[in-house]
DNA sequence: CTGTTAGCGCATTCAA
DNA sequence: TTGAATGCGCTAACAG
């Protein structure tokens, strides 16, 4: 009985040790404790449970609940990393969603290693009940034969793959097209447009608005991409667009917060004065764009909701729902600050 | 047999799927799957359990295993949150280091409720082996019961409470007499010291650190604490400090890398030039330091080494070892850019 | 070298 | 309204 394996402090108590202090059987204490609905002990015997249940400070052991339930209560979230503060939103956001539903959450990112070998681990070690998947590096192929073996516990964010039926998305189009709305308006008409890689979807939408949003202004679109999307990335990318002084655009659109943090960098280190020589705005917001110099504008993006939604999707389907397909309702908005102004 | 439970695909590989394949135990094919040392099956055996494990894909499940040695491998990491970058440097590390030594790691912050009552949460559902908590918030009355309870499975991170035996922490107060040494160097003897506020430990030692300093270099502190440790705070602290026009400092010390960033934004709002009129210096680095307009000078703390020794130190416990206080060996360094020069 | 047995803690039959 | 029995998947002790 008093055998402690461990000389790591006292045992957990069980259901056993609940059931012999009320001296009822273990499988009463587990039906009044869950609210069973067959759990109708008397009310007597209910509050003698409960009380000695509090005072034992006893919680359900979570293995042993999964092994039985084959259910994990827990969900996994994979980042590229925390570069960006986009995904430090993101992670803010699941964990503390998946918190008030009762879920934990597991942390993957690429530093631990290949993150197609860390998904598969998670859910095939059964960590795991559902996978959030929020990298844009792990190839389509690799995605498909994932949503293959396991279709209901695959959930990506801000991407969209074919093959894979359970996504949540921004509207990242009509994110970049609102901040040229408001450079056109601004009497913009030569717009940079700073972005990453084109291999992510994200970026392929947030071009694909900047285009669109162009074209109607009939405005003049310089675009560059880069390999990156964070802080250097930018600093280069808008050096490139303002190297030739004949064609220099007024404006300058980044696709990310960090990379519009490295534009104004770098037109800064070019002498060049924001927002009265050019006009900077980036997409996400962070407490960071109003203590730069200037302030940055930016596009802010629903990015909580996105979280709150993937775990909705997430536990749905682990409900037994069918995987689906999820726009953000919730439509992006323009926080101006310093780094804009009407071209001169 | 091949009643799967639930629509969402085949069911997982056991050891009995294992065992059937090859035609042995269960019992064998664990053994030999774990390089248990008894698990000397013959060669012949070994590969073909090995080769049925593997077209299988097979993979332990972590609940069972868990619920029969008592132990998760998972680790729990509580955080205030991401808003400060030496909160994702350690997230990243604690997270591929955890990875390394083949453990998961769930993730806790402030945003999910009562911190105190997530850790327990995690501990007593057995979600986690050890917590590493990385708040500097709980109140030490709580770290005690903890510790009381479980004095083998809760890590502090760079936070120092009585009653708990387990710690790891970073040289602060070397670091902030680092910067001030600096300072003193570049001839400044009016120095602005900004704090977060005085119940964080980690304040606590590096404002000691500050005045010890500023003593040997015979320089006058001006100190202002704060109650948060963000971007804002590190304003209106810069903002108090530099009110003054009689006795105005020529540099400031920063005591997180926010209030760097807000300190430099406050002498921009001011019209102060900076480096001209205005040294600045931050403790902790980031790649946005770069980036900034004047790039900001910071001491840089071994983050990456805190996070390693702290999952070290809980693994080492969980295995039986004593809990002990680890200070990280690695020194703090000074990181010149462009926000110090010498007082004019 | 390999098999048998038992049990981790829980939830769920079925029976009373 | 309550109890007894069973098994989730795995590993460890003990046989053989």
């Amino acid at each position: 009985m008093t055998t402690d394996r461990k000389p790591t402090g006292p045992r957990r108590p069980t259901l056993a040790d609940v059931a012999a202090a009320v001296g009822v059987h273990t499988s009463l204490v587990s039906r009044v404790l869950r609210d069973d609905p067959r759990g109708f002990a008397s009310a007597e015997t209910r509050s003698r449970i409960l009380e000695a249940a509090e005072s034992l400070g006893y919680r359900a052991n979570v293995a042993a609940r999964g092994l039985r339930n084959a259910r994990t209560t827990t969900l996994g979230l994979l980042l590229p990393g925390f570069t960006s503060p986009m995904y430090t939103a993101l992670a803010k956001s699941v964990e503390e969603h998946a918190a008030a539903r009762g879920y934990g959450l597991v942390l993957g990112t690429h530093a631990a290693g290949d993150p197609h070998e860390t998904i598969t681990n998670m859910l095939m070690q059964g960590r795991v009940d559902a996978m959030l998947v929020a990298s844009g590096r792990i190839e389509d192929k690799a995605l498909r034969r994932l949503a293959e073996w396991a279709p209901h516990r695959v959930v990506l964010l801000n991407r969209q793959v074919r093959a894979v039926k359970a996504s949540v998305v921004l509207r990242d189009a009509d994110a970049a097209a609102l901040a040229v709305q408001r450079l056109a308006d601004l009497g913009h008409r030569r717009i940079g447009g700073v972005f990453g890689p084109p291999s992510l979807d994200t970026m392929v939408r947030r071009r694909h608005g900047f285009r669109e949003a162009m074209r109607s202004a009939g405005a003049d679109a310089l675009t560059v991409s880069l390999e990156g999307r964070d802080y250097a990335a930018g600093f280069s990318g808008a050096q490139r667009l303002l190297a030739a002084e004949a064609n220099r655009p007024t404006a300058i659109f980044a696709a990310t917060f960090p990379m519009g943090v490295g534009a104004l960098a770098a037109a800064q280190a070019m002498g060049l004065a924001v927002p009265e020589q050019l006009s900077i705005i980036a997409l996400h917001d962070d407490d960071l764009a109003g203590f730069l110099t200037p302030a940055l504008t930016t596009v802010a993006l629903p990015v909580k909701e996105l979280g709150i939604q993937a775990v909705e999707l997430a536990l749905d389907m682990a409900a037994g729902g069918e995987p689906r397909r999820v726009v953000v309702p919730q439509s992006p908005h323009l926080i101006e600050r310093a780094s804009t102004a009407a071209v001169r």
